[in-house]
DNA sequence: ATAATAACAGTAATCATTACTGATAACGAT
DNA sequence: ATCGTTATCAGTAATGATTACTGTTATTAT
């Protein structure tokens, strides 16, 4: 993978900042220092850095991705009114310890990703 | 919330199965014992039907909402490779209990939701 | 420096989902 | 039981996030 300013600058945002952003609202912030750059070059690097494991994806209910440029192990909490992403570091943390935030909790969704038993035997 | 002949078939096919299918494959199954029914049919009563908490949704990174008949507290493992999707029940199952039943966990995405402290002082 | 090609800007295409329209069916009130 | 209201329908058009394409530019190994 090539340097590119663009790939670059990207990265720096979405470390930057601890909110969960659109691939559009990373487009916004970019165009602040390259006023020239693409939308689908946001789009293209955002998907190439998740591939490479440089940030995270997270799958909500508004059909738009949000990225996260902090990959350690956390989840995340989605207000079902405003729509807000709160990160809660410790992955494992209850919903009791959860509450304890200020924030009620009404349900999970908890995902594992991997490698099936018939796909790993490959 | 009226009765309506196509929205009592769509929750019996999803309830009748343990798969995670997407609206078009519910529409597909659907067409058989309905053969007018619309996909626009499909979608609005998948809608209704999650909102109402008698179905489940489930976001994946292939782009397309997957329903869950089954509405009790679960999770899910998504092979990487071929995107099956697995039911893992009792919800806290950690990542080596995971592993017991042939599955390779490379990932894991919980979220919560629910209202944050500024909705849910309203 | 040059060649090979990854990455770019700009734009068109894709495709799951949602919205719209006129017709039909469920169901409370008469 | 029929009527009137309106939720729901079938069919189809529109939406909108994301992806693919095209000709150009920039990176990097030789």
């Amino acid at each position: 993978m090539r340097y590119s300013r663009q790939r670059a600058l990207i990265t720096h945002i979405l470390k930057g900042r601890c909110d969960h952003p659109t691939a559009d609202m990373i487009y916004e912030s970019a165009r602040e220092l390259e006023p020239n750059i693409s939308l689908g070059t946001v789009y293209r690097n955002l998907k190439l850095l998740a591939d490479e494991g440089v940030i995270i994806t997270l799958e909500t209910e508004d059909k738009r991705l949000h990225y996260d440029g902090d990959v350690s192990r956390h989840s995340h909490f989605i207000c079902n009114e405003c729509g807000k992403i709160v990160d809660l570091f410790k992955p494992s943390k209850t919903p009791n310890e959860i509450e304890e935030l200020g924030l009620t909790v009404t349900g999970e969704k908890c995902v594992y990703y991997g490698l099936c038993s018939s796909c790993g035997a490959k």
